[in-house]
RNA sequence: CGGGGCGUAGCGCAGCCUGGUAGCGCAACUGGUUUGGGACCAGUAGGUCGGAGGUUCGAAUCCUCUCGCCCCGACCA
């Protein structure tokens, strides 16, 4: 992509409505548009990161042996009214009426619609386990939206949903989608935590219920975790598996709401505090929404049971923030190359030279060629703008192209995250950006 | 919903207290000089001062209502 084509609105100033760094970094890298309160457009560049993000969840999913469908957004109220939702949601849930006035409603969570998918062409315990997800947005009209994408009314969110027959095999299906969230959020470089969590307003009873949480100085809840968390590595649970689980679930974690510091199972000396930003949640609920929806299968002894359930969330769009305050530095982003929304960025120092423009041009057209996600900052520009929407935009790498090094046959390659610029012979470069 | 704050050019702001018909920086456009870290000179364009009503000879400025946005709190993925 030439820069000089490209949408990409960003920003010198600061816009003062944003106030933390993944707001105020989103806005001024022409990520984001806001268009009311807690609603955004996403812009080119937001949008390829978005995607990145979707690409791996929904990899992982796959991976975990779940089947990706669609809902739709707007749903009709009578499912609501059947689980008996309708009422209890309360103000959060967008209500529409509409020509006929019938009552529909903008989905804050699909448990219904997927009960009701499931009810209508399962019969048998034969057909089970099922694992189906979805990535939608979704709306919850938030007493207080803030912070950006971080918490918006509008959301991405992935949610799957699986159904077993018995309890051990909802467990079984539970631990599997635990082993995929920490791989999940592992590839994009994020470290979460699992915590035991209230199923809160949509599980209930007292089954299973983890909330992952991403610690950065702007999260919103308060979290308490063994130390023995930070000797868990992000190889490690990119490379996550049931005995992996195992080892986390029996550490201590906890946001707030759960924890007591007067009743913990392990020493204080070994708890560490901070903020945390919520980047998942999964949780059982038993026959919560199956047993009132008659979502029903037939045992091996003919009889009819109600389906064991559970959900898994991932705030996709919010996950984009949560990156961001994971990883930035005072000039700007600095995107993990898995979720980046190009790999490198060349930058031409002399547009007007045609030997520096020459080689520029090689060097996109073969990168191009072998599929790696190229920037072509071919701007009429001075240097320093170039490097600063190049920070700022936190493109992992940066090809320095100038007439300097070209008479020499040098390039220059620097990477967002530091360390020292190395000199290279355009051959060399590519070698080192292909694959 | 309670408390606080802000809406003036695309962005960041001044002017408001003490009414006299709008200004600065950046961005944009034109020409020239520049060119390895957000250039310089000259010129151009851009605003019914969020909206409505009122007071006044006269309102960005004072009063009333209203809409939008930000922050803190309760609440929540």
């Amino acid at each position: 992509m030439r820069l000089s084509s490209y949408f990409l609105p960003t920003l010198k100033e600061t816009p003062n409505e944003a106030k933390i760094a993944s707001h105020r970094l989103m806005l001024r890298a022409g990520m984001i548009k806001q268009s009311a309160v807690g609603i955004y457009s996403w812009l080119p560049l937001g949008h390829r990161v978005l995607q990145k993000i979707i690409q791996i969840v929904r990899e992982e999913q796959n991976k975990a042996g779940a089947q990706e469908l669609l809902m739709p957004t707007i749903q009709s109220a009578e499912l609501w009214h059947e689980s008996g939702r309708y009422d209890d949601y309360g103000k959060e849930m967008l209500r529409i009426t509409d020509r006929h006035k019938r009552e529909l409603l903008y989905g804050p969570t699909n448990e219904e619609l997927i009960t009701d998918i499931f009810r209508s062409s399962v019969r048998s315990y034969r057909d089970l386990p099922l694992n189906l997800y979805h990535i939608q947005w979704k709306f919850r009209d938030e007493i207080r939206p803030r912070f950006g994408v971080m918490r918006g009314r509008e959301f991405l969110m992935k949610d799957a949903y699986s159904f077993d027959l018995t309890k051990e095999d909802s467990d079984k299906a539970y631990q599997n989608m635990f082993v995929a969230y920490l791989r999940t959020f592992a590839r994009m470089g994020l470290r979460a935590i699992p915590m035991r969590a209230d199923p809160g307003a949509i599980g209930g009873n007292q089954s299973l219920s983890h909330e992952f949480h991403v610690l950065a100085e702007t999260g919103e809840s308060d979290v308490f975790y063994d130390k023995a968390f930070d000797s868990v590595s992000l190889e490690d649970m990119a490379n996550a598996d049931l005995e992996m689980a195992n080892k986390l679930q029996s550490l201590y974690a906890a946001a707030e709401e759960e924890h007591d510091p007067d009743n913990m199972p392990i020493d204080s000396d070994d708890v560490q505090s901070g903020k945390g930003i919520e980047v998942g949640h999964i949780f059982q609920f038993g026959t919560k929404y199956s047993e009132p929806m008659g979502a029903t299968v037939t045992t091996p002894d003919g009889d009819q049971v109600p389906v064991e359930m559970g959900s898994y969330g991932i705030g996709v769009s919010r996950l984009v923030g949560a990156i961001i305050e994971a990883n930035h530095d005072d000039k700007g982003i600095i995107w993990p190359e898995s979720v980046a929304p190009f790999k490198v960025v060349i930058i031409n120092m002399r547009t007007n030279d045609e030997g520096c423009t020459g080689v520029c041009d090689d060097l996109y057209a073969q990168l191009d060629d072998a599929g790696v996600e190229v920037l072509y900052d071919d701007r009429d520009e001075r240097a320093g703008v170039k490097f600063a929407d190049a920070e700022l935009i936190g493109i992992p790498w940066q090809v320095v192209i100038g007439p300097r090094g070209v008479k020499e046959g040098i390039v220059e390659l620097r990477s967002r995250s530091g360390g020292e610029p190395e000199n290279l012979a355009p051959a060399d470069l590519l070698s080192r950006l292909i694959g």
